[in-house]
Order: C-alpha cells, then structure tokens, then sequence
RNA sequence: GCGCCCGUAGCUCAGCAGGAUAGAGCACCAGAUUCCUAAUCUGGGGGCCAUGGGUUCGAAUCCCGUCGGGCGCACCA
C-alpha cells in the first residue's frame, strides 16, 4: 500500500483478495469476470460504511446462491484490520462497518497529501489530446463558446489529475472562405483608416468594430498602397494579420475565464504541409475514399445543380445518410477533408482524442469518428476519440431571452458577461450542469450571492472554514490530530463524505464528466454546514471549545483537510477558493 | 422524413459504468442568531422518474416503440 492508497481504493483491494480467497478455497469458480463488482458507500448510513454487491453479481454465474457467498465473502472480509462488522442484507449485500481509526487515517491522508489528496494514477500516464473551443478567428468570444470553453478546460484538468498527460488544443480555422470575408471586412477597415468614405459595411462582410484597430494598424504599416491594388496582393497578407489579431483577442477572452490552451493548430499550416493528401491516399488505399457523384439535395433540386465528380469519403459505411466531399469542385479542401486530416495528425502523438463540440455540430460526429478510425485503424493502432457534445445555453436577463445575432453585431461577448458576473460565477455555473442538457443562464439570478448560487455557497464554506482557522489561532489553538479519537459520529460523517473524493475524481474523469466535482462540493460544503450549525444550539460541538485545547486542535484538524479538499475541488474547476466573503 | 441530445417534485436540476425507502436548491409553511461568518441551518407538505413493452434476482439508469422539447441534416464552417 502506498500512502497514495485512499481508504476506498484499499477496501476495493480487499474484497478482490477476499474474492481469490474464496477461489483458492474452492467455493468460488475461477475466473469470473468481476467487471460488475463495485464496492461503495451505500445510500442509507445505517447500512453500513461500505457495501459490496459482489455476491449478487456472482453468484448466478458460480451456480450458488448470493447470500451463502455472501456470507463466505463476509468470512474473509471480517480478517480485515480495521473492518468491525461485515452483515448481508436485502438480497445480497454485503455492509461493511469500519472502526473510527481507519476513517481517521484518511482524515491524516488529505493531510499528508495535501493538495494531491484525489490525484491519481488511474489514467497511467496515457496521453489526452483535449480540442475545445476552437472558435473561428473571425471576431472576439460570444458566450455561445463559453461552455465548451468551461467544460473543455475542467475537463483536462481533471484529466491530469487523474492521472493522464494532457494536451489542450484549440484548432484554428484559419483556411476557409470565412477568413477571406475576414479579410475583406479589414481592407475595408484600413481604407478607413486612411480617411477613405468607405459608407458602411456591405452585407455579407463582418461588421464588427472590433476590426477597427486591425485597419489601423495595417494603414499605419503599410500606407495607402494596397488601397486600389487587386486583392491577389493583398488578401493572403491581410487575412494571416487580421487572424494573428482575431486570436490574440480570442487568447484574452480565455485567459478572463483562466483558459490558457497548450497547442494552436492551424489549418492553414496542415493544408500547406500536405497533411490533407496524405489522409486522402490513405484512405484511397482501404476504397474509404472514391470518385463519386453527390446526389442531388433532397427535396427541392436547385436550378444550378448538376452533378460533378468528387473524392467522397464513404460515410453511409458507418451510418451517414451520404458519402460526404472531403474536396470542392475547385480541387480545395472541404471542412471535413482538412479536419479527419487534422484528427489523423493528433492521434500520431496521443493515446486517446477528445473533442468538445456545440451541439449544433452533432450531425458531424459519425463521419469525423468514422474518417478517424480508419486513418488510425489503417496503421494497426486504432486511438480512441470521443466528441463530447456540448448543448445550447440560453441567455436570459430577468427570465427574457437575450437576442443574438452576429451578422447584427448584437451577440454578448463573453469578456462582457466575464465582466458582469465574474470568472468564478461563469465557471462553476456553467459546470452546474451536465454538458449534454440543455441550459439557461439568466445574468439576474446568477449574479445574486445568495443560497440560489452554488458557487458562493461552496466558496462560503471554504471562507468560514478559513475564518474559524484564524480565530483559533487568535486564541492559541493550532490544528493538530492528537485529539483525533475525541471526534464523534458527526465529524466522522464529514471524513466519509471527504473519503469519497478520491472515488469521484476516478470516475469523473472515466465518464469525462467534470460537472461531478462541482456537485460533489455542493455535498461537501452542504455537510459542513450542517455541522457548524448544529455548534449553534450545541456549544460543546463548535470547532472552538475553548477549555478543550486537545478537542479542538483535533475538530480545526479536520476543518483544515475539508477546507484543503474544497480547495482541491475548486482547482479542478477552475475557481477560486475564497478566505473571506 | 432522417440523425443526435433531452424528458425525474409547481420551477431549475442531481442521481455516481442496474442495487436497498428516488435526492437537492428555489418557491410555500413552521422554526433556529446574547454563540466559531444567518451568504447558514432544522423540520414539513409536494413524485405512476413522459408513456407502452422488453431484458433480470433487481430498471429513473440498459434495449425497442410512441409522444413532447431542442439542435442539426451544404462542395458552408
């Protein structure tokens, strides 16, 4: 056992040795798949510390029946140090109860460890590529990115925590038509600049006045010399300036949410590398990719249309409605052609791909999983590669939804909603809430610091955790776990909760799922509120009992490692853990 | 029409790789503050887990159908 091992990991040691136990012993078959096994904290307290349905899952397949191999397994289990009763009930499983010294060791657990009290090594130092936001380079950031922005980013840090090497990339997209518009909206910015009437911004060019600065800046630069010139001379040089801008804005949005990406990829620089052809051959190679017709748009077929050859990547093999264009009729690549490609060049250097997308993407996903399996399948080393989809939010301003539109200029940029509500709110609201509901943010609620709001709830308990630490130390206590054995059933209720961090981190990061830890803080802070409140009607339960040094040194020991694990969690989201509020 | 996501208390949502009596907040009702931060806590009412089947020892959870809501169905990104 190292000192890394957390109480619940231990404990599901045992039952795997009692389970080999009864296995050398003959009354267990060998061999049984025990992937259904789970040891866990049951719902209802009284049943126990720890529950296993070991014998239940088993007992169908070993041909017995559960409660005689539960009680076998309770057999082995009672030779366990610090195990005090080990009772079958309901159909067949197993409570455990544990002595108050093994919660305890757990309490000096968070304390030996500290800030890496829930790190772990279950993702074996595989290496994650995790994609998020990923917004196009054509503008600041709306709040439409800011979930994915949110859930991407709690995402990879709990994906490190648990143990994985992670890269956070954002992909720019910096190589279609969107980024000529882009470019075009400048040149008419820097004509501006120059003092020429330019009259308005056509319709189909960006409006924004964030491209204001750009024009400047070019006009400065360069003079009046690309003002008449045809835009072969200036176009590829006016979109590489106006998109190093764009990102350098983008770059501020994020770090005001305290993002910060390790990776930008730009597509530009993949398709100049001929990374594009070469998925191409590949997938040419396995008949993936073949020269075909598109059919024609369902319903009203268009007066232009007429069919065209074109190198279709076979996706109606995995469930696609058609094959889909990986080039245009002019020989550029499709969306699609460049991004397997991309996906193709990241599986090369991790062991496993995450994407987080807008929901609104969600009818891409077969084709890209599809592209990537084959790329990564065709070399014998198949890298498995989720797309989190990410659902809408709605905005709301007193229960009225907030009307977007970008070619009107009237979205809400994230660094104003950044501005009006603060990083913390922004984050764990945003993390409230699974990624694959849909959500509302309503700036009037989310904005109240009150009971309503789950981030000053769970910062409020950290705070009255810090504050209770200083004025024991004003009065010459000091944390200290002497006194441990003094705690009673209600600490001990607040060590079991804080013991199942290291569990939910595991499964958090498996499932992909940070918005469990926000929830999980929710408890935690929850239960320790509880508790300072019952020190209201009780004096003698304060953390402070003042003609009781060895007591309280042991109750502000635990308030220290519930206020570290708070801390701990509020990392993995992103949010500050405040001392005073 | 097809694909993906969602449907749990009046409202907003959890429900941990099927597990024991379905949870929390808001709202409503009744309480707690000479006392470590009341931005807190305690108690109460309120549920055919949309619906109909299936799988099994056991289903809110898995599978199929139906209904309802959202998103998407380009050589766009």
């Amino acid at each position: 056992m190292t000192q890394n091992t957390t109480l619940h990991a231990a404990f599901a040691g045992h039952v795997a040795a009692a389970l080999d136990a009864l296995e050398a012993a003959g009354t267990l078959p060998a061999g049984l798949s025990r992937n259904a096994v789970a040891v866990e904290p049951p719902r209802d307290p009284s049943h126990g510390d720890l529950a296993t349905n070991a014998a239940m899952v088993l007992a169908k397949p070993a041909g017995t029946n559960p409660r005689a191999l539960a009680e076998a397994l309770a057999g082995e289990l009672r030779k366990v140090p610090g195990v005090t009763g080990a009772e079958i009930a309901g159909p067949g499983f197993l409570n455990l109860r544990l002595d108050a010294a093994a919660w305890l060791d757990e309490l000096r657990a968070i304390a030996a460890l500290g800030a890496d009290y829930g790190r772990s090594g279950f993702g074996g130092g595989t290496t994650v590529n995790v994609e998020y936001v990923s917004a196009n380079p054509t503008g600041p950031m709306h709040m439409g990115h800011c979930r994915g922005a949110v859930v991407g980013d709690a995402l990879a840090t709990l994906l490190e925590f648990a143990g994985h090497k992670v890269t956070r990339e954002y992909y720019v997209n910096d190589a279609g038509a969107q980024v000529q518009v882009l470019a075009r909206s400048v040149h008419l910015r820097y004509k501006e600049a120059l003092g020429i009437e330019i009259g308005g911004i056509p319709e189909g060019l960006y409006p924004g006045a964030y491209l204001v600065p750009t024009g400047h800046r070019l006009a400065t630069h360069y003079g009046s010399r690309f003002v008449d010139a045809p835009d072969s001379e200036w176009l590829d040089l006016f979109r590489t300036e106006a998109v190093a801008d764009m990102m350098a804005m983008i770059r501020d949005d994020l770090a005001l949410l305290g993002i910060k990406h390790d990776v930008f990829s730009s597509e530009a620089e993949l398709q100049a590398a001929g990374k594009p052809e070469e998925a191409e051959a590949m997938l040419r190679a396995h008949d993936l990719v073949y020269d075909g017709h598109l059919e024609a748009p369902k319903g009203k077929t268009p007066e232009d249309w007429e069919p065209v050859e074109l190198p279709l990547f076979r996706s109606t093999k995995f469930g696609d409605d058609q094959d889909r264009p990986i080039r245009k009729s002019d020989g550029s690549w499709t969306y699609f052609g460049a991004d397997l490609a991309y996906h193709y060049q990241k599986a090369a250097s991790a062991d496993a791909l995450v994407d987080i997308w807008g929901a609104d993407h969600a009818g891409t996903v077969k084709r890209i999983k599809a592209a990537v399996a084959a790329l990564t399948g065709a070399e014998g080393r198949t890298v498995p590669f989720e797309v989190k989809l990410v659902q809408m939010v709605q905005l709301l301003r007193d229960g009225e939804p907030v009307k977007m539109s970008k070619r009107a200029g009237t979205f809400v940029t994230l660094a104003d909603v950044v501005r009006e509500v603060g990083k913390d709110v922004v984050r764990f609201t945003m993390l409230t809430r699974k990624p694959e509901a849909q959500m509302d943010f309503d700036f009037a609620k989310v904005v109240e610091a009150s009971k309503d709001n789950p981030v000053f709830y769970v910062q409020y308990a950290h705070a009255r955790i810090c504050s209770t630490l200083r004025k024991g130390a004003a009065e010459g206590f000091a944390p200290s776990p002497e006194g441990l054995e003094l705690l009673g059933e209600e600490e001990l209720a607040l060590v079991r909760l804080a013991a199942q961090f290291p569990r939910l981190v595991e499964a958090a990061a498996a499932a992909r799922e940070p918005h469990r830890v926000a929830f999980f803080l929710y408890d935690l802070a929850a239960a320790f509120h509880g508790y300072w409140n019952v020190g209201n009607d009780r004096p003698e339960k304060r953390f402070i009992v003042a003609q009781d040094a060895r007591l309280t040194g042991a109750r502000l020991y635990l308030a220290t490692q519930i206020g570290q694990l708070v801390r701990n969690g509020l990392a993995l989201l992103g949010v500050e853990a405040v001392e005073e509020m």
